[in-house]
DNA sequence: ACGAGACGGTACCGTACAGTACCTTCTCCT
DNA sequence: AGGAGAAGGTACTGTACGGTACCGTCTCGT
């Protein structure tokens, strides 16, 4: 049965269904210890299916930094979309982070754990990390000017140690206390930053 | 030339020296991208000679991060011991880590790295770095102690979470202003507890 | 209806890895 | 003096990886 008996051809349902195994592989066993066979496998695609959409391996994994710092930050900019801007967005921002922690299988950020694998300094693999952080930051700042914070550049480069800190501290020690605090340290950081 | 021509044998020195070449290449290229083989030939010893003292790559693994989580603690508490207690003594801490995170060839903790790099949750690859984290927080406890914070034990998480931030960013992004930052976000966090 | 393109399956290549076996040489301790 | 032990060198095994080649089959546009 070479192409799949009864399903119509498409190339970007094809490469999607690539694309989100790989994610999902990556992220639970890390960028390293999962083959290009068992992604295609995982994919019911074949390995030059991957290789023609991808290039290579380095390229699927560039491909699926892309997509999860893009998720990531749609997922963000969404949810607090429902929230009344000011000092409760941003609250509200460290509580999805804390739901986020508490989901089964959690292992951190996709997007930074691959960063660490990865310790070759050029490359793709490393960039994206850096702009997702930049992006964040970003986030971050418009937050904080809608809450009227002073200095929110500086504000916000504080709140993303708390939030990275959180973030891998829960990964390693599985409780999501970290976020609780992350919060409760944020509050404190937002009074000082208002009052001033 | 078998054993090395003019030196004396000295099995602690040889595992000493496989020791700290495991800790080197591991740390600048990660555990799962390094081999035995070469730390073997770096260290100017036989595989065997590694198997022979750590049974296996996991085993290393093991000792290296069992080396590196003491000689930081070591390390930090030899350096604090310098500075007056109290509050001086803490900010101290967060000076010698943006110090750390300017050093040439810096990339984030070696122990937290190793935890990331490996999600397999049993084993000691990943409890080490958990009794790491725990310990890291006892000794900012101590240190809150004594500059006379209220609820330490809830401002020691706090500032532990500003740390691990700092750390895990400044080796994606490579600038060593997230220390400054860590800093300054835990002065503000200092007041507030020594006022309230 | 027919060719182009997308696709899966299988097999393959070269390399690298973890781990082991065997032998030789050196230095200690008794 | 001589054995025990520590060590390095070489070679090996089995496996797994990234990447490629080839073939047969399916669907779609024209």
């Amino acid at each position: 049965m070479p192409v799949k008996p009864g399903a119509t051809i498409d190339p970007r349902a094809t490469r999607a269904r690539v694309l989100s195994s790989a994610v999902q592989l990556f992220y639970e066993r890390g960028v390293h210890t999962v083959g290009v066979d068992e992604i295609a496998h995982h994919a019911g695609a074949s390995k030059l299916t991957i290789y023609r959409n991808f290039g290579s391996k380095e390229g699927l994994v560039e491909a699926v930094l892309e997509y999860r710092s893009e998720h990531i930050h749609r997922w963000l900019v969404t949810r607090l979309e429902g929230v009344p801007a000011g000092r409760e967005r941003v609250l509200a921002l460290f509580d999805l982070l804390t739901r986020w922690y508490a989901r089964d299988g959690y292992c951190g950020c996709a997007v930074v754990n691959a960063a660490v694998e990865t310790r070759h300094l050029d490359g793709p693999v490393r960039q994206l990390p850096r702009a997702h952080l930049t992006r964040y930051r970003e986030l971050l700042e418009e937050l904080l000017a809608g809450a009227g914070a002073g200095r929110p550049e500086t504000l916000a480069r504080h709140l993303l140690i708390l939030i990275e800190g959180a973030t891998t501290i829960t990964a390693i020690d599985g409780d999501p206390a970290a976020g609780h605090d992350a919060r409760a340290a944020a509050e404190v950081l937002l009074d000082a930053a208002c009052a001033a």
